[in-house]
DNA sequence: CTGAAAGCGCTAACAC
DNA sequence: GTGTTAGCGCTTTCAG
C-alpha cells in the first residue's frame, strides 16, 4: 500500500555531531538530554555542532532505545467524534495540544471505532505511546479504565460510577455550577425554581440536578419541579411543555445546558409568558444557543480549554513520576445576561 | 524532566513470534508486513502465533529499520487553534481523524507557535512525519509551503497566491457557492443585490465577491452595491448600515459568511426593513449563527468534515506514490431557509 | 566526566 | 519461499 515514500535523511546524525564536536556520540547524547554531568565547555561545543548542522534527534531511534515513545495519545471515541463540532470538545482538543506543545510530548488523535474497539487498545498497549487522554463527552463512560493499570490514562469528565477503576479524572465542578446558578436565580427573588436536567445516568444530567437541589434546599424551597430531556433543544421544548401543563406556578428555570434552554424558551413563549419578566432562565455550557438566543441567556461559563490543558498537565506529570490527584475539579463561572 | 516512566514492553516482540512459529523473524515480518511470498500454510502459522501471543509491532523499531514513521501531522497555526471553537476548523480534524483510521497512519496534531515557527519546521524536518497536512483557516497562509519540496504537504485552503510554490490543496468552491447564492437570489426576483465580503487579501473573501459579481454580471444586474468587513458580525453591522446610508435600493443580500448576514439582519431590523419581505439574505458557511437567527437563513454548506477526509485521502495517495491533482475543489450547496 | 560497546525491535538486501 | 546478516540512530551500562 505505502511504497516510494523514503525521505532519505536530510538531517545529519547524532555522528555527525560527535565528529563535529569532537566527542563521542554517547556524550552527544548528554548534552541533548540534559545530563548534568558534562563540562560546560563541552556542552557549549556540542550545542554548536548541533545549531551548525541543524541537527534533530530522530524520534523512533530515541524511543526504541529509551523504550519511551514521547508520545501520548488523546482517545476520542467515535461518537463523540461525530459531535466534534461540539465547540466544548474542540476546546478540550485545544487546550491539550496547547498544554503538550511545551512539553517534550507530541500528541497522537486517536478516533476509537466503537466497532472495533479493539484496534484503538492494542494501539495503546503496543508501546505506542507512553500515556493516554481519554475524553468521552457528557456519557462518563470508563470502559478504557481497564487499561489503566498498565498505561497511565487520565480521563476527561468523570466516570458514570465512582468506584470504576479508580480512574484519574479532571472535571468541571458540575454540582457545584448548578448549586451557583441556581442560588443566582433564588438572589433574584425567584422561588418557585424549576429544573430541567439530564438523563441521570450521564454525570452531567445527575451532578446539575444534585447542584440544582442543594441550592434549593438550603434555602428551604420546594425541589419537586423536575423534567428530564437529553440534553437536545426539542427535548427542552419538551420538559418545558410540561412543567407548564403540569399547572403549578413557575418563576425560575434552570436548564442542565444551553441547548435544552434555547428549546425552554420556545414552550415559555409559547404559553404567553415572557423572559426573564415572568419566567427567569439560566443555563449551562454557555455556547453559542445561549448567546444568540433572545434575550441572551444567563448561563454557566466552563474552562473547556483549561479542561484539556489540565488533562494533558496532569499526565504529563504522571508521567514524570510526580504524585497528583486522581481527581480534579475545575471552578465554573456564572455569566450573568439578560435572560435573568 | 521526564523519567521514571518505562513502561516495560508488555508486548511479545516478533522474535518470540518466530520461535513460536518455528520461522525466521524475517518470515515473520514479511506475514506481518503482508508479502505475497510466503507460503499460505507458514502464513498460517505466523498468524496463530501472533494471535496466541497477542503481538503487536513496535513502531519505533519498525520506523527506525523501514525509514518511515507512518504518521502524519496535522499543522494547525496557532492563531487558527484560538479560534478553535470554529466549527468549520473543528470539523476538518474530525474528517481527517477519521479517513485516517482506514489507514496505517497516525495523526500527529500540531499547533505551530507563531512565536516560534522553527520549532514546528523542524519537528517536521526532522524525520518525524512522512507528510503534514496544514490548515490555514480563512488566511490562505502557505508559509510552510516551502517545506512541500522536501515533505509531501497538502494544504487545506488555497493560497492567497495561486503560483507559490505550486502546493497541493483542498478547498471548497468559494467562488461557485457565491454565484449559486446569488443567482438563488436572482431567481427570487430579487435585482438589487448588494454584497458584504470579507478582506480582499484573503481567498474566501475574494472568491465570494468572484462568484457574487460572476452571477451579477451574467443577469447583466449592477455590480457595485459592495461593502467590506472582517467576517465578524460587528463588521456585517457596520457594512450594512453604510451600504443601507448610501441610499440606493437593496431588496437582496449575499454576505460572505453567516456571521456578517446575522451583524446585517441587526441593520436591516434598525432600518424599519423585513426579511426576505424588503431584503431577502443569503448567507455562507452554514453554522449556528445562520440557524439560529430570525428568520433562519438561506446559507451556503460546506462539506467541512469532507474537506478533511479529502486532504487525508489526498496525502495518503501521495505518500503511496500515487499520482494526484494539485488541486482539489469541493462542491458546496446551498440550504434554502426563511430568509429568501 | 567521557568513551566504548552493546543492544532497543524491526526491515531489507542478499544468499540459499 | 525462507533464513542470514546487517544495520536504522540513539541511549545506556560499564570502564577508565
Amino acid at each position: 500500500m505505502t511504497t516510494e515514500q523514503v525521505p532519505g535523511r536530510t538531517v545529519p546524525t547524532l555522528e555527525a555531531v560527535a565528529a563535529r564536536a569532537g566527542v563521542s556520540r554517547a556524550t552527544v547524547s548528554r548534552v541533548v538530554n540534559g545530563s548534568p554531568k558534562v563540562t560546560a565547555e563541552v556542552v557549549a561545543a556540542v550545542e554548536r555542532a548541533i545549531a551548525d548542522l541543524n541537527y534533530v534527534p530522530n524520534r523512533a531511534a530515541r524511543s526504541l532505545a529509551s523504550r519511551r515513545t514521547q508520545v501520548v495519545a488523546l482517545v476520542v471515541p467515535e461518537s463523540t467524534a461525530k459531535v466534534f463540532a461540539d465547540p466544548f470538545f474542540a476546546s478540550i482538543v485545544q487546550g491539550v495540544a496547547l498544554s503538550l506543545a511545551d512539553t517534550e510530548y507530541t500528541l497522537n488523535m486517536v478516533i476509537s471505532s466503537e466497532t472495533n474497539p479493539d484496534k484503538t487498545r492494542r494501539y495503546l498497549m503496543g508501546g505506542n505511546v507512553d500515556g493516554a487522554l481519554v475524553v468521552s463527552h457528557h456519557s462518563g463512560d470508563h470502559s478504557y479504565a481497564q487499561l489503566g493499570t498498565s498505561l497511565p490514562l487520565v480521563f476527561g469528565g468523570r466516570p458514570v460510577s465512582e468506584s470504576e477503576h479508580a480512574s484519574y479524572y479532571v472535571d468541571v465542578d458540575n454540582v457545584a455550577g448548578a448549586r451557583t446558578a441556581t442560588e443566582h436565580l433564588i438572589e433574584r427573588g425567584r422561588r418557585n425554581i424549576a429544573l430541567i436536567t439530564g438523563p441521570q445516568d450521564m454525570p452531567a444530567g445527575l451532578d446539575r440536578y444534585t447542584g440544582w437541589k442543594q441550592a434549593m434546599d438550603a434555602a428551604g424551597l420546594d425541589s419537586t419541579q423536575v423534567a428530564y430531556g437529553d440534553f437536545s433543544p426539542a427535548s427542552g421544548l419538551e420538559a418545558m411543555r410540561r412543567l407548564l401543563a403540569a399547572g403549578r406556578p413557575i418563576d425560575g428555570l434552570f436548564a442542565a445546558n444551553d441547548q435544552m434552554a434555547a428549546g425552554a424558551y420556545s414552550a415559555i413563549h409559547e404559553a404567553g409568558l415572557s423572559i426573564p419578566g415572568d419566567v427567569a432562565v439560566v443555563g449551562y455550557d454557555d455556547d453559542s444557543f445561549g448567546l444568540m438566543s433572545t434575550p441572551p441567556l444567563t448561563t454557566v461559563h466552563q474552562p473547556s480549554i483549561g479542561l484539556g490543558e489540565a488533562m494533558a498537565r496532569i499526565l504529563v506529570r504522571r508521567l514524570a513520576g510526580e504524585p497528583v490527584d486522581r481527581v480534579t475539579l475545575l471552578p465554573t463561572e456564572l455569566v450573568i445576561r439578560q435572560s435573568t
